[in-house]
DNA sequence: CGATACGTCACGCATTATGGAACGCCTTTT
DNA sequence: AAAAGGCGTTCCATAATGCGTGACGTATCG
């Protein structure tokens, strides 16, 4: 069996034996900003002048940066690199652990999916310490809109969408005042940045969900923590999807996400 | 006067005293293609089982590399340097020493420029050897179906876009024979991969260009060779457009174009 | 026309990175 | 079942690598 510890990630600072390349990289977080003169670099990075500038040249050779008339700039080779990574990138392992830890903290069953068409296919779940646990398994696929994963995963969707899958899940035996009802529960949802789903089914299942965006800003995958409404009660709500938000921040930045601006 | 040599780009191998950067800037390298073991990049990069350990350590412990079930893949740290390297390279900067290189070999002018919408925005200049010269300064703007250049950055739109900006550029006064035409010329131009271009302004210019695609494929600036037809004549053309393109190719590469396929 | 600041180069010292050897854990082969 | 091989990992003595001091040429500024 597996130990309750997650992988042992190498936590940065562990790591011994690389000082160039760790100050290379520096490097680059430096200028991701935006351009940074030479001489700035040894600055902040508390460096001498003569290693910024080997460093800064061996970056340059290799592509990783360029110069520009205000310092020096991100390079083309991180074009490659970056749409190669995205290729190779596997969502799901990076927020693993992540989901991990909330499922410890919390106790709750967690789950991770990602939008195929107009389904929503779960791909992972850490099962919780509550005796009641809901079913659904790793690769199940659900109708999108029939889901709070699924629901997250379209936030950023136009409202048309909304409608269009919403029907499609209720196979066209809907009222127009159901619509609407739903399309304003997505409104509301998308302005929060979460959703939360009461199940259509009546047994009671309630779910949280949150949507994890990659380094473009497009929803890539999204969290959900799902129980019986027994647990998740409206008392523990508040704390609780305060702590799935914080750990989809991780997540979104463990995945490149764009610092919230 | 600045000296005709290009800017002193290090070549790699000029660069010395950045062992450790170096190695672990091959692994990523290696890593582009796919996942690799541990021991094969040990293998590969002649280095010691050791060595290798410890800078893949080091470079998941940033995010640049992340474990998978068969090997190191790139890590979600470069989705985030991809997206931003995006919003800062400068493509013009990138390609000059390469059209540098063309006017020199060729002694002909050479152009680079950019869509800005419905207009094709030439950048930058270097003037070749003769005499006579195409009077288009870096600034000018021109609609876009009007230049080579600016067709060189239209070659993958569809055909409907190229018939709207052809309309737009003769200001409706345009038959369906002369459309049919302009369409026709651009898929050979399309399937060719560069575009021949002569004025319709009767003055004898005659252009060369050809696309130079992102690193995500999406055309994002073009050079182009424009001369009097009395220099670009048909017996130089062929050479001419040879060495173009292979500019073209270098400066795809340089931007992280991925390779052909 | 000094004064400041930047990028660049050369060189001697010691910090840093290197590879060998060895270990535990797996899967594959015998 | 045992042996063999492959992988990831740790420890350690060695010297090669990367470090900072210092100095030079050049642009920017007052």
């Amino acid at each position: 069996m597996k130990s309750p510890t997650a992988a042992p990630e190498p936590s940065a600072s562990n790591v011994k034996g690389a000082q160039t390349l760790m100050r290379a990289l520096d490097i680059l977080d430096e200028v991701i900003a935006g351009p940074v003169r030479s001489a700035d670099l040894a600055r902040k990075l508390d460096i001498s002048k003569t290693t910024a500038h080997r460093l800064v040249q061996a970056l340059r050779s290799r592509g990783y940066l360029s110069i520009t008339k205000d310092g020096f700039a991100l390079g083309p080779k991180l074009l490659q690199l970056g749409v190669h990574a995205t290729e190779q990138i596997d969502f799901v392992r990076v927020a693993t652990p992540f989901m991990t830890e909330l499922s410890h903290e919390t106790g709750f069953c967690v789950f991770v999916g990602k939008r195929e068409g107009d389904w929503s296919r779960h791909l992972e779940r850490i099962t919780g310490t509550q005796r009641l646990r809901v079913a659904t398994a790793p690769g199940d696929r659900r109708p999108i809109a029939e889901t709070g994963l699924g629901k997250a995963l379209l936030l950023d969707e136009p409202e048309e969408v909304w409608e269009v899958l919403y029907r499609q899940s209720r196979e066209g035996s809907v009222t127009k005042k159901e619509v609407a009802a739903f399309i304003s529960h997505m409104r509301q949802h998308a302005s929060a940045g979460y959703v939360q789903h009461d199940s259509e089914l009546g047994d009671s299942v309630r779910s949280i969900a949150v949507p994890i965006r990659d380094a473009r800003g497009k929803i890539a995958i999204a969290i959900s923590v799902a129980s019986a409404a027994h647990y998740l009660t409206e008392q523990v709500k508040p704390t609780l999807t305060a702590a799935i938000i914080a750990t989809a921040a991780k997540i979104g930045e463990a995945v490149g996400q764009t610092q919230i601006r």
